[in-house]
RNA sequence: GGGCCGGUGGCGGAACUGGUAUACGCGCUGGACUUAAAAUCCAGUGACUUCGGUCUUGAGGGUUCGAGUCCCUCCCGGCCCACCA
């Protein structure tokens, strides 16, 4: 008996792999391609961590059973090298970046083999190596010519701390991404890059590809398309002038709710717009917002601050003259910097009304449908006017409630309204007769009224109610008696505000009741429109249609469509990144470097510090900045901004195809053959950044006729984080961090690759624990023993047989359905089968290892060769179960007695139900539950379920 | 506030289209081997129990012969986004 030993072992196949080259993708295989990319690390001097390792072995193994089942894998690998981390660390110890990554890679390298991955190292690559960048800088000459990228003139946010622009998907709270310290705003002249114009397409094109449904919505909802118009709101400046003020607005149906504007205090026309009495508090309120942060703008549940210019817009619907103010709560960034304020139907707009003592004009009704007599399809649809009462005591902070026998009901007061009377009115009457009450100090109107739809039986005919709702409080507390009906139709009590809620059975009531306790609150939901002058009773969708029609017709309004997704800001202020190739002429302007030019390779400096005045370091490297213009050969310098970090990762998984071209990025045939992706794993965390960037690229590279399909992956899926085993994410300051090499050490890469896939779901988060490896390590330890069992030749045991080729079946499904972690308890299954015999049979031995390869292939490579084979475990195909197999001849069928399992009985396979009961009704236990009792209904299940029901 | 996903033993987690809940691993208990310990192996391990059973998948209802799984109401947790008009 020999001991597993894993360095000895892993070492060994390690190098064999690796020297026979074996996991090499061949390019226009006759096989079908499979490509599995994973996203490639970033070589830090962190090196790899266990996050790494999660989704590097899982899909590893996915990548080894496609190789067996006869696929032609792709699996590559590479660096993602450019960036602030290699580049502070030169800050700090004045090593140029190039060669710490040079020793990171290094190291990660060594890593990714102890780990087992079976990558194919000839097309590893690296994206600060010029031979690399030069084609993410063909790239971004290519967006250029087609006129997406540009440089605009805008504020940005700038990180203090780190001296350079950020994105805004690199603002986090209001904090630089990287170093955690405020960002500010700051106006520079950058590069963008018209992401925009992909927006619809980045979106349409999601159903074309197989995401999980959670990428696609975060996707959808980080674009943040939404559809609407574009209204023209004239408004008088201070000179009498009258200027255009366009606003965005999902809701043009609600304009003649449209009580006042408000416009973002960076709009340009607050000069114009500012009155000489407003003057002080806009200028102070424009400076103050100035100075405030992003993230003080941003908190949440702040109060709604703001100024009044003084001047009024008019609102083209219904001519009326609406206020101007100013607030921090309409970013300048959106739509126009401006929005048509309707507090009745959207809660900022509301809640600045009520601040400020606007206005608020209801012009949708909400409808409640009865639940209970619903209106019926046949009946006449009558119409009437009514009202829904409140009813406060004259003392106390009690409501009365009315409940009504007759329909089983508790809800506030209600009543018709008669011809010609007026609604407060007609509410003092019904109260008077209803309840008795005879004295009313106040009626007023609750800040909301509606329509209610509802059959009334006793007319037969349908009823559409528009109720108005009111509050009454009673003066004191004389009573007069009532008549017997009312008597009998209303039972009223008094009741707490919290009783009242509580105890009020429609609906309708309790949101009137609701409503009138927060002093009104602002409608948002569905209805029709009130208010609204010829529009009224229309659905929303119907009146936005018409109101559109007609105001485009005097050229007021428009379709429109917004996006909350931004263009992408793609220049960066720092050293460490590809420049951008692009030269600035005196004389021509602009100037793309010609492609035979390519790469504009970073000169080496001395200092990697930002200049911090909005300059990168390279702009100080005076040889490298001052060229010749290639157009006009005059003097000219370069561009010295350089691409965010995201360039590189935004089109990697093409030069895989094809990494050491040096003519194009990748030769069009292979790409042809390989593209697009198959699968593509990644975090949740890349999402919105990396995920659309790339995207949006590789869109772009297909509009230019460069790649061959409009979408460069067919699958996306995701990991879960790994946490420490405290539950927290790892980190340095919790001391939480596990060191993979430590694990490596100790107990193996098969070790470490097969518990990081039984941890858990493989979406999932899940927290690290050391004796979760110790059991996977010695269900390894105890394979090994099982292999060391002397064996038999000859034909397997039947149940042998049986349990080997379940476990192929679900081994396989259970990997390409990424349930890692149920595919390796399979395979203890196996093991604690097997281990139970003193002597082990070849086939079924062989069949094991082959089937253990995608899991711990070092172990599995040495049990194979033990078995006496000479050729790699790694190239044979994947068993193929026999269906016979896996079917028993015999079932073991459960009997319930009223749903409560009695007994169980073993029967042949598809036995009749007849045969199943006659051997259940034996049954000592059966017997005794059923007694003498018959049995009223017996269901049967064939194979699984006998239920008597008695 | 919006979107998405969850809640099952002491713990991580299994359970296909509704059909024996708690697979597998950890931990724990007992035993074997050992001078002893570690390692290894074997057995047991949801709770309660008057040993007949009874109860258990966040809480409460419902549908069903049968519900962790489906429907309704509520509670709790996680992740992402968040003044986007």
């Amino acid at each position: 008996m020999s001991e597993y030993n894993h360095k000895k072992i892993e070492k060994k196949w390690q190098k064999k792999w690796l020297d026979s080259n074996i996991y090499a993708a061949k390019d226009f295989d006759k096989k079908e391609k499979f490509y599995c990319l994973i996203e490639f690390p970033y070589p830090s001097g962190e090196r790899l961590h266990v996050g790494h390792g999660r989704s590097y072995s899982a899909l590893d193994a996915l990548s080894r059973l496609k190789r067996m089942q006869g696929y032609n894998v792709l699996f590559p690998i590479g660096w993602d090298a450019f960036g602030l981390p290699a580049e502070n660390y030169a800050i700090k110890t004045g090593i140029h970046p190039s060669i710490t990554i040079k020793n990171n890679i290094e190291n990660s390298k060594k890593q990714l083999i102890s780990w087992g991955c079976s990558f194919d190292w000839d097309r590893e690559i690296n994206t600060t190596d010029p031979q690399y960048y030069k084609w993410t800088q063909w790239i971004f000459l290519k967006l250029y010519e087609m006129g997406l990228a540009y440089k605009q003139k805008m504020p940005i946010n700038w990180c203090p701390s780190c001296k350079t622009g950020l994105a805004n998907e690199e603002v986090i709270d209001g904090k630089c991404e990287r170093c955690g310290a405020q960002s500010e705003r700051k106006e520079l002249s950058q590069w963008m890059l018209k992401i925009t114009k992909y927006a619809d397409r980045l979106i349409e094109d999601l159903k074309n590809v197989d995401y999980l449904s959670k990428i696609s919505t975060q996707q959808i909802n980080w674009i943040g398309r939404s559809e609407g118009a574009e209204v023209l709101f004239k408004a008088v400046d201070t000179e009498g002038k009258e200027n255009d003020m366009w606003v965005f607005t999902t809701r043009p149906d609600t304009l003649f709710g449209a009580t006042f504007m408000v416009i973002a205090p960076e709009h340009p026309l607050v000069q114009k717009l500012t009155t000489k009495e407003q003057e002080k508090n806009v200028l102070k309120y424009v400076k103050d917002t100035k100075f405030k942060s992003d993230l003080e703008r941003q908190e949440l549940e702040k109060d709604k601050t703001g100024v009044f210019t003084g001047s009024f817009a008019i609102n083209p619907i219904n001519n009326e003259k609406i206020p101007i103010w100013i607030s921090d709560y309409v970013l300048m960034n959106y739509g126009h910097g401006a929005i048509m304020a309707v507090p009745a139907h959207d809660e900022r707009d509301w809640d600045f009304a009520k601040k400020y003592d606007l206005p608020i004009i209801q012009v949708i009704s909400p409808i409640f449908v009865d639940p209970i007599n619903p209106p019926k399809k046949d009946a006449e649809n009558t119409i009437r006017n009514g009202v829904i009462v409140i009813v406060k005591h004259w003392k106390e902070e009690k409501y009365l409630l009315d409940y009504s026998p007759k329909f089983n009901w508790k809800c506030l007061f209600t009543g018709g309204i008669e011809e010609g009377e007026d609604p407060l009115e007609a509410a003092k009457r019904e109260i008077r007769e209803e309840t008795g009450y005879q004295n009313i100090k106040e009626a007023r109107y609750v800040k909301l009224s509606h329509i209610d739809q509802f059959h009334a039986p006793h007319k037969g005919v349908n009823r559409h109610a528009y109720q108005k709702n009111i509050f009454i409080q009673l003066a004191d507390g004389e009573l007069k008696e009532r008549e017997e009906e009312e008597k009998d139709l209303h039972h009223i009590s008094w009741k707490t505000k919290d009783e009242m809620l509580n105890e009020i059975s429609l609906i309708n009531h309790k949101y009137i009741f609701e409503t009138d306790l927060m002093d009104g609150q602002p409608w948002t939901d569905e209805g029709v429109l009130m208010n609204s002058e010829e529009y009224n009773d229309l659905k929303p969708e119907e009146a936005k249609e018409k109101i559109i029609t007609e105001l485009s017709k005097k050229k007021l309004a428009k379709k429109a469509i917004n996006y909350k997704l931004r263009d992408w800001i793609f220049s960066r202020q720092h050293y460490w990144g590809e420049p951008i190739p692009i030269i600035h002429c005196e004389k021509c302007g602009e100037v793309p470097v010609p492609v035979k030019d390519l790469p504009v390779e970073l000169p080496m400096v001395e200092k990697y510090e930002p200049t911090g005045t909005g300059e990168s370091p390279l702009a100080a490297v005076e040889s490298w900045v001052n060229v010749k213009c290639p157009k006009c050969g005059g003097s000219a310098k370069r561009e010295t901004d350089t691409m965010p970090n995201w360039a590189g990762s935004s089109w990697y998984y093409i030069r895989y195809v094809d990494a050491k071209n040096d003519k194009e990025l990748a030769a069009r045939d292979k790409m042809e053959y390989w593209l697009p992706v198959d699968l593509y794993n990644g975090g949740m965390e890349h999402t919105t950044l990396h995920l659309l960037y790339s995207r949006f690229w590789y869109k772009a590279l297909f509009d230019a006729g460069v790649v061959p399909t409009e979408e460069p992956y067919k699958r996306r899926h995701s990991h879960g984080m790994i946490l420490g085993k405290d539950n927290q994410k790892m980190s340095k300051s919790r001391g939480n961090v596990v060191n993979p090499d430590e694990i490596i050490e100790n107990f193996g890469g098969d070790t470490f690759r097969t518990y990081e896939m039984f941890i858990g779901p493989f979406e999932d988060v899940a927290a690290w624990n050391e004796k979760g490896v110790e059991g996977v390590h010695k269900f390894l330890k105890r394979t090994w023993n099982l292999f060391e069992l002397p064996t038999e030749e000859g034909e397997p045991k039947i149940e042998h047989e049986k349990i080997i080729n379940r476990t192929i079946k679900k081994v396989e499904e259970d990997i390409l359905n990424f349930r890692f972690n149920t595919a390796v308890s399979t395979l203890m299954i196996l093991l604690n089968t097997l281990t139970k015999e003193k002597k082990q049979n070849k086939i079924i031995l062989s069949k094991f290892a082959i089937i253990l390869a995608p899991f711990a292939p070092h172990l599995a490579e040495e049990l194979w060769m033990k078995l006496g084979n000479t050729k790699s475990v790694h190239l044979e195909p994947w068993p193929k179960f026999d269906p016979k197999m896996i079917e028993d001849d015999i079932v073991t069928i459960v009997v319930q007695i009223n749903g409560k399992v009695r007994a169980n009985i073993m029967m042949n396979k598809n036995s009749t139900q007849k045969n199943v009961e006659e051997k259940a009704l034996v049954e000592e236990n059966v017997k005794k539950y059923i007694g003498t009792e018959k049995p009223k209904k017996i269901i049967y299940i064939p194979n699984k379920i006998l239920n008597i029901v008695i």
